[in-house]
DNA sequence: TTCATTTCTTGTCCTAGTTTAATGTTTTAG
DNA sequence: CTAAAACATTAAACTAGGACAAGAAATGAA
């Protein structure tokens, strides 16, 4: 049951076996179904999860009442509002909600600071879980701005093999910034080919 | 002289006196003449820098040549190759510029590994950084997909209120993802109003 | 002070992607 | 099993922003 979570943080750190222990004993394993809103936007997220089954969207509302998909996350993601909320305790201005039957393991900042405290090597860990995340959100905005809604979709498939047969189009549309018509458009076309 | 970095390390996590002064004695200062490329893409980027004095740009270039920038980064900002390149020992794809004279403190990954054994704490204060600095890019990954180019620059100039001032336009236009005719030409449309 | 280079503006035409709206298809809940 | 809801496709009209070109203004090196 540990051990997908446990060698995703493993990865970038080797950890002993007393300190996974410490890691394990303090995360809440939850089972969510589909379409639940885990964080409704002006509320303070309380969590950080870890999806070891199913997948997640986190995304904004925008002024004109247009949702934009900021991340998908599946199997092995974490997902949450890490931006301002946790750390500054103000309330977040992101939605994450369940797109099918989900299992986390979850921490909320406490259960963090607890293991901070007992092995504070996770720490380490966790800055380099962000760092990656960093990268991979730096090279979105760098996509976003420079290629071409088809590319895009084409990378997504690339990355996300299965996500597209698991989740509605519209979603895909939406966390490639273009409407879903306009991805529809793409899809006949490259069919085609 | 430290005054300025220590401020700002010290912004989310509280150190001892004598923390701090391993953390100065380890840093760097570097004084660099305008339009100095400091990584080239293909590099390794062997440098975290804090920039005292200055502007710097880090930037891609898209498969069709054209620049696109990442991060201004003016005083009191961390500029890096943060992303694959340190921690995967993997070539930069990214270029980082200086657009004015500008001074640092740099530090190479020799050094910020000694800091982190001699002063563990430091592994928090980088994990903030770098938590706030994914929000700040997630933020950003919004605002270029959902507002309109002339929103964005409203926006920039209220953010960043010198800098128009002191690099020139298209290395703006490049920021907010825009062509510079373009900003040109919104430019004078704000102008009219 | 001048010449060269870089930067900024303006206009015209063009295209990737949006909007709206209609129709068809699939999923879901009772 | 059926009705309702959610989702996907297609097409036509539209628009934000890009590409190109040419001139004006600013900067800077000698």
């Amino acid at each position: 049951m540990y051990s997908q979570i446990n060698k995703s943080i493993s990865r970038y750190v080797t950890f002993e076996k007393e300190e996974l222990e410490i890691f394990d004993s303090l995360l809440e394993y939850k089972k969510i179904p589909k379409k639940t809103i885990l964080l409704h936007e002006g509320e303070k997220c309380n969590f950080e999860s870890f999806v070891i089954k199913g997948c997640v969207r986190k995304y904004y509302i925008d002024s004109n009442g247009l949702e934009v998909i900021l991340q998908l996350a599946i199997e092995n993601a974490w997902v949450s509002d890490i931006s301002f909320s946790i750390y500054e305790n103000s309330p977040s201005d992101v939605f994450i909600e369940t797109l099918e039957n989900c299992e986390f393991f979850m921490f909320n900042p406490e259960s963090k600071e607890v293991l901070f405290a007992k092995a504070p090597r996770f720490e380490r860990a966790f800055r380099i879980l962000m760092q990656r995340n960093l990268a991979v959100t730096q090279k979105r905005l760098f996509n976003t701005i420079s290629k071409t809604a088809t590319d895009k979709y084409i990378e997504f498939l690339d990355k996300y093999p299965t996500l597209s047969q698991r989740i509605a189009q519209h979603y895909i549309a939406s966390y490639l910034g273009i409407s879903a018509e306009f991805l529809s458009k793409i899809r006949t076309k490259l069919s085609k080919n």
